[in-house]
DNA sequence: GTGGTCTAGACCACT
DNA sequence: GTGGTCTAGACCACT
């Protein structure tokens, strides 16, 4: 089962990672629409995070359309924001390779060797699902 | 010829990403043992960022065994800091191409698709090299 | 015939809302002195909303002497009540005109522009009325 | 001079409050494209609130593409913002208005009383310049 | 000094 | 309990 993880010592600030990986999570089905999402203190308490912190991540993908909140009820994922987080995550992912290919260039690597990380980086994400399932 | 650009509006600290451009320069041999880098202050105009920013990008290189600073002189690239630069930049584009992968999974994202984004960014990286040709 | 409706996203709080739209409608005559008003679960049901908030309007308009509770009956408009509401919608409307007229003013918009977007209200007012008719 | 002043007892957020006030300096012209805004601690301390409400009611300018933030100098005005600001505010004034007659009619207020309360909210308004000049 | 992020903790409206 | 707003105070990167 997918899980949202934050890693409080990347430069990316937390707020915007728990946004990304809730959208993960929406693009994947994991949350479908209709559903509500974790409340602001659990997801807090489960991601020992401050509250604003969770917050403003769901204040961003209310922003970008794919929660919607209810008064007194929660955080509610929206009609048609599977696509929408899909398209989003997608983006992210085309730029963090564009940037790994561009560093990789730069450095002047070889593309053997950078197409042997790609390919294993694929094997390490089998290898957890793997390790997931019995 | 590669440059160091620098994205203010990068979550990266300037400074890293100027440390790494850095490095990603000495692995490709742009800067070679025993050469001068540009001074801190030359380098802060060229990036239009403030020489205490490069200064502390400097630093971490120094601490990394790249640079070294030679008094009246400046920093110069150290013995054998080639491959050194090569393994450290290819941590990053490892790490980068992990961290796509992870996430293209997490979203649900297809292997054909992320392949084709992979397979995209080779392919950019090429046509500006071959636009700077001329 | 007017009737109440409720923005749960507006900045304006939901039992204020209630409160205001039943005075309106107090001063419109459509509640007169000793007729009862819609019970607060009858209420709560139309406008989708909770009980409790409902209650908490309708306290707040016993409180400015428009409504009383009579035992075994439910809510009442009470004798008089009808200029009371008429001042009270009028001081609301008198300080939102101040209010839009003030920005205005702020934001050096001319005039000219402002009477056309007041005109245009009345206009649209009108026009909500002509629909309402046959 | 128009200054920005806050309500902590309105139903509007005191950070929207300083957002919309923000704007209208902006469309009046008097913070001009290029030129800085006040900092956050300093308008924190002028306006007698929290700095991270000042932060949030930026971070709104910025989403509105009225302000940019340049690291380790301050928010300032972008270019083209005061056209994008005067629409912005009118959109304000005209909404005001749609919800000042609104509320007239639905209370059944004369459009005689109205139009008076219109006139003199103009009145009042040119009275407060009149006593500023002196 | 300037903005950006985060924590801890409080109060409010609404269910 | 749920989200929304706000205060007080801290640390970081950058000028």
């Amino acid at each position: 089962m997918p899980s949202l993880r934050v890693d409080p010592t990347s430069a990316v600030p937390v707020f915007r990672q728990i946004a990304e990986g809730m959208r993960s999570l929406i693009a994947a089905g994991v949350y479908r629409a209709g559903e509500r999402v974790p409340s602001v203190r659990q997801q807090a308490v489960t991601l020992v995070v401050n509250p604003n912190t969770v917050q403003r991540a769901y204040e961003e993908l209310e922003r970008a359309g794919l929660l919607e909140s209810q008064k007194g009820i929660g955080m509610v994922v929206r009609d048609g924001s599977r696509p929408a987080a899909t398209r989003g995550a997608a983006g992210v992912v085309e730029t963090l390779l564009a940037d790994a290919v561009t560093q990789a260039h730069a450095a002047g690597l070889s593309r053997k060797l950078v197409d042997s990380y790609y390919k294993t980086a694929w094997a390490n994400t089998r290898a957890d699902v793997a390790e997931e399932i019995p």
